[in-house]
DNA sequence: AATGAATGAGCCTTCATTCAT
DNA sequence: GATGAATGAAGGCTCATTCAT
C-alpha cells in the first residue's frame, strides 16, 4: 500500500528545512523533482511516464516509488513545490508612484511575460494551465497566493482609470477582460498558429506589441465605460 | 490497413439521412458515438480507452474497429458530429441586414453561449478545450471548421467598426481580444470561482451581462484604435 | 462445427463436373478460389487474411465460411485445384528426336521457366515452394504427378550423356545437381538480390543466360564423371 | 521508444563474457533466448507469439520487452547468437595452405553440414530457410553475415580453379551452382523423400557422398568453362 | 538508498468466425 | 446464397509498480 494515499516504504522526510531547496542539491530526490516538472508540463499527468522522468533525471525507475510512494505522490510534490517557488519568484510588483496608465501597461506586460516566457521555467506556467483545466485542491491556494494580489492590483488600477465610480462587478469584468486577452495568447496559441500565417506571427506577436495592444483596448474601454443599469437578461 | 487514415473494413454508410441523428437511433454505431463523446471529454483523447467507451455503450470492443477503423477514427467522427450539432444549436448570426454593432454583440453572444452552455452536452465544449491544450492530429481541422468561420466574421465586423483602415494584424489582435475575453469565462472559470464570491457570481456572470460588457469594451476599443507605426519592440 | 474437418453449413457440392472450371465461371465460389491463390502464395497460409482474399474477390467475408467451412478448407481446395491445373498445363515435354545435349538444355530451360516466370500463374510456383517447406499430404501427389515425369526424363537424358554406364544413384545425383542449380535462382532469389548489385542482376540473370550456364556445367560434369567406388564416409 | 531500433529500457549488458554462453546460464535473459529459437523456427517470425515463447521459457510476457525491446529485437538477438554458434560449430575452412580443389571440397562439405545437420539445433537451419522464403527486416544482415563470407571464399576458390580469367558474373554463376546443389538437399528434401526409395537414400545421401559428388561436378565445370561472349537472349 | 529485474494489468488492434436477416 | 454486423480471442506492446539484492 505504498501509494500516494499511504506512506512510502521508509517514509522519506520532507526536505524543505532551512534554505536547502531542490534547485541546489543533487541527490536522487531532488533530481527526480527537477526532472518531473517539465515532463508533467509537456505531457500532462497521465501522458507523462515514470520512465521518462527517471530517464531524464538519470535515476533508477524504482526511485520514484521509494521517494514519493507512486506517480501521483510525485505529482503532488511537484505541484506543491511549484506553488512555493512562484510565490517566492513573483512578488506583487511595486507600482505605487506610477500613472495608472503606466501601471496598467506594466501589469499587462507582467501577465503576458508570465504566460509567454519560454525560458527554463516555462513548464511552471504550462503546469498551472493544466491545473486550471483539471483543478486539484492545490489550485485554490495557487490562485489565492499568486493570482489574487495581481488581480487586486489590477482592480485598483482600473478604478483609477474609469471616469465615473463603478460597482465592483463592472470593475471585475474589466479586470477579467484584461486577463482574458493576455491569457488567450497562451491558451489559444495552437489556434493562432493555425489561423495566422507564420510570417505574420513572427512580426506582430511578440510580447511588446501584444501588451501595447491590450493596454490600448483597456484604456479605451475605461474611458468609455459607464455605470450600467441593473443587470437584465439580454437575448438569452 | 483499416486505420483512421484509410477506410474501415466494410465502410459503413453514413447514416445522416434526413434529420434522424445518432441521438435517436440505437444501433451499435450510434451507441458508440453517444458513449464516446463524454468519455473523450472526461479523460482526454489518450486517457480515454476504447474499452471504457464500449463498455459504456454496451457493445463489443471490436466494434470500434469495425465501424470507425480505430480509436482515432472514432474520435474524428465524434468531433465531426460535434461540429454539425453545434452549428445547428449555435448558428453563426446572420449579419446581412444588421448594424455592425449588433453583429458584434451577436457574435460575442454566440461565442459565450458556445463556451458556457452547461446542458446535457457540456462535454462538447470540454472536448474542444482539451484539443486546445493537448492537440491531437485532428486539431488543425477543428480550428478550420470551428474557429475560422467565426473568426473571419469577427474580422469583417471589426473592420466595419474601426474609424480608419487598419492593417490585418491590428484587426486580428482586436478579434483575439474579443475571443480572449469570452474564452476566459470558461478557461478561467475555476479561478473566478475562487476570486469572486458565489453571491456576486450568480448575479453578474450570466451570458447576457457578460456579452454586454465585452461588446462595450470592444466597441470602445474600435472607436479609439488608430493605425500603429511600424512594429517595434516596446520595453521587452 | 462448420470447420474444415466437418462439413459446411449447407454442404456446397463440388463443382468440377464437366469442363466447367473456376477459371471461367464467375460465381462467388470461383471468385474466392481465384483470389485466394495469389494471396496465399504472397503471404503464406497464416499471413494471408480471409478479409484480404474476400476483398480481392469482391465478395463478402462470410462467404468463405459458407463455401469452404473455414480458412483451412479454402486453402486445401486451392492446393487441390492447383495440382489439377498444373497437371493439365505442363505435360511431359516431347524431346524424342533431339540430341541429348539439346534435350538437357530444353529441360533446364523448362525448369527455370517454371521457377522464374512472373506471369499470371507465378503464384502457383510460389505456393508449391511454400508446400515444399511445410509439406501437406497433398505434396506427395504433386511430386508424383508433376515432378516425377520431368525427373525421369532428366535421368534418361543424363544417362545418354555420361561416357560410361553409371549406377542409378550417381545419375540421380546428377539430376539433383541440375534441378538444384535451377531451383536456387528462385529459392535463393532474395539472397542473390542482396549479394549481387542490381545492375549486374539485370544484365546476367535472365532465363537464357542461366540455362546456358547450367547446361554447360552439367555437360562438363557428365563428360568427366566416372563410376565411383563404393561409398565411404569422407571427413564426417 | 524502446523498440528494436532503439535501446531497451535499461539496456541489459551483453553477457558473452568468457565462454559462458546462454546455453548454460539460467536467468530470464538466457531462458528467453533458448526458448525463442525453436519457436521462431517452428512457426516463423510472424507465426511465433511472444506469449508462446515466454510460456515455454516460463517467464513473464513483459520480459521480452524489458530484455530485447520488442519481438523483433528478440529475433535479432536469436539470429545473432545463431551466427556466433554456427561460426563456432562449422568454421569456415582455413584455405591458406590447401590446393584449391581441397578448399572447394571443404567449402562444399561445410555448406552441406550446415544444411543437413539434424542435431539438437536443427531449428537453426530451419530458421535461416524461413528467412529466405519470408524475409524479415533482418534478412539483409543475415545474408551479409552468414552467406557473404562463404560466398566470397567460394568465388576466390573458383577463380583459382578456372583455366582462364572469367568475368565476375560467370564466377558468380559457378558459385551459385555450387550453393544451389548443396541447398537442394535441404530445400528439396521432401521431394527427394518421395522420388528416391528409403533404401537408396540411406546408402547414398549422407554428407560425405554428396559433397564428393558436388565437388566433382564443379571441378569438371571449372575445367571446361570458358569466357562467354557478351550476353544475349538464348531462346527466350 | 539505490538498483536491475521482473511482474501483471491494461491498451489498441487484428482476425477468423458466427449471427441474423 | 449472400450480406452487413457483431463477437471473443489473441497479439504485441506499454506502464506503474514491486521484488530481491
Amino acid at each position: 500500500m505504498a501509494n500516494s494515499l499511504g506512506k512510502t516504504a521508509n517514509p522519506p522526510r520532507m526536505r524543505d528545512f532551512g534554505n536547502s531547496t531542490h534547485e541546489e542539491s543533487n541527490d536522487t530526490h531532488s533530481r527526480i523533482l527537477r526532472a518531473a516538472g517539465p515532463v508533467f508540463a509537456a505531457r500532462g499527468y497521465s501522458g507523462a511516464t515514470v520512465r521518462e522522468i527517471c530517464s531524464s533525471a538519470e535515476v533508477n525507475v524504482a526511485s520514484v516509488g521509494y521517494h514519493f510512494g507512486d506517480k501521483l505522490g510525485l505529482y503532488r510534490q511537484v505541484i506543491h513545490d511549484l506553488r512555493v517557488a512562484r510565490a517566492k519568484r513573483f512578488p506583487a510588483p511595486n507600482t505605487d508612484r506610477q500613472q495608472p496608465e503606466e501601471t496598467l501597461h506594466a501589469l499587462v506586460h507582467t501577465l503576458l511575460s508570465r504566460m509567454l516566457t519560454v525560458e527554463e521555467s516555462a513548464w511552471e506556467t504550462e503546469l498551472l494551465m493544466r491545473e486550471m483545466q483539471n483543478p486539484t485542491p492545490i489550485f485554490e491556494s495557487i490562485v489565492e497566493d499568486f493570482f489574487r494580489p495581481l488581480f487586486d492590483q489590477l482592480l485598483e488600477t482600473l478604478r483609477l482609470l474609469v471616469k465615473e465610480e463603478l460597482p465592483d462587478h463592472q470593475l471585475q469584468h474589466l479586470a477579467f477582460s484584461t486577463v482574458g486577452q493576455c491569457l488567450y495568447y497562451r491558451v489559444g496559441a495552437e489556434a493562432i498558429r493555425v489561423l495566422i500565417p507564420e510570417s505574420e506571427r513572427q512580426l506582430h506577436y511578440e510580447i511588446g506589441s501584444l501588451s501595447q495592444h491590450i493596454t490600448t483596448v483597456m484604456l479605451a474601454a475605461c474611458k468609455n465605460v459607464s455605470r450600467l443599469p441593473a443587470p437584465r437578461e439580454n437575448r438569452d
